[in-house]
DNA sequence: AAGTATCATTGTATAAATACGATTAAGAAT
DNA sequence: ATTCTTAATCGTATTTATACAATGATACTT
């Protein structure tokens, strides 16, 4: 513990635990999935593929927005919610970076 | 809930999940950038640079290890830890055939 | 042998994540 | 108007994650 706790981390390193963080739940990788298969989805729909009650989609649904991976669209009762495409890029981004960082310096075979 | 608890995931998207989870944590991220800067890293170096007790960063590390991230060999009193490459690599490609499945389906613009 | 250094493990406290029943709110249907 | 549908939110229980002091174990130093 040599370094002070307020400057640890930097914003970049930050900003990737928490999108990893959003894509640490099967349930939440399983809604990206199902949004980009039909691009508008009720949650009700979204509830009827998973194995989770509604309320607890809706929660994991919150997390996805909060994150900004995904965004709703109120139509009369039901929601409809769809990929935030730009900040789904961000993540990948942000993933392909850090490999090529990091890549190069591989070595031939593992040390272990 | 429509579908049955046990068949609700795939290997694949509880894999992704499991590795994501690793990439949740600020200090596990930088754990992995220290190791690849200097192939071989005591316990005590990477405690030099976290904001983190001893104790604190011995748990994180044995989760990267779980997670097949990276490896310890024994040198005497001291731990050497350094990184997994081929796991490295299947997170890398796991985000990449995700990120390939998905953005061709890209709209021209967000839909909110 | 006694003391020191390194680091894993244990025990424990606190916070965050996960899950769901119950409730609420708002629109749609009758 | 009343009932039904949809989905958010609240309350709460349980589990998991995070953090660290204390301890234990092993090797190194003197």
């Amino acid at each position: 513990m040599a370094i002070r706790k307020n400057e640890a981390y930097t914003n970049k390193v930050l900003e990737m635990a928490d999108l990893a963080k959003a894509f640490s739940h099967p349930a939440r990788i399983m809604i990206i999935e199902l949004l980009f298969k039909h691009k508008d989805r009720t949650c009700k729909e979204i509830v009827a593929e998973l194995p989770l009650s509604q309320p607890t989609v809706s929660q994991h649904l919150k997390e996805l927005m909060v994150a900004g991976l995904i965004c709703r669209k109120q139509f009369g009762a039901q929601s409809l919610y769809c990929v935030e495409w730009n900040q789904l890029e961000r993540v990948f981004l942000l993933f392909e970076r850090f490999k090529y960082k990091i890549m190069p310096e591989r070595p031939k075979r593992n040390c272990c």
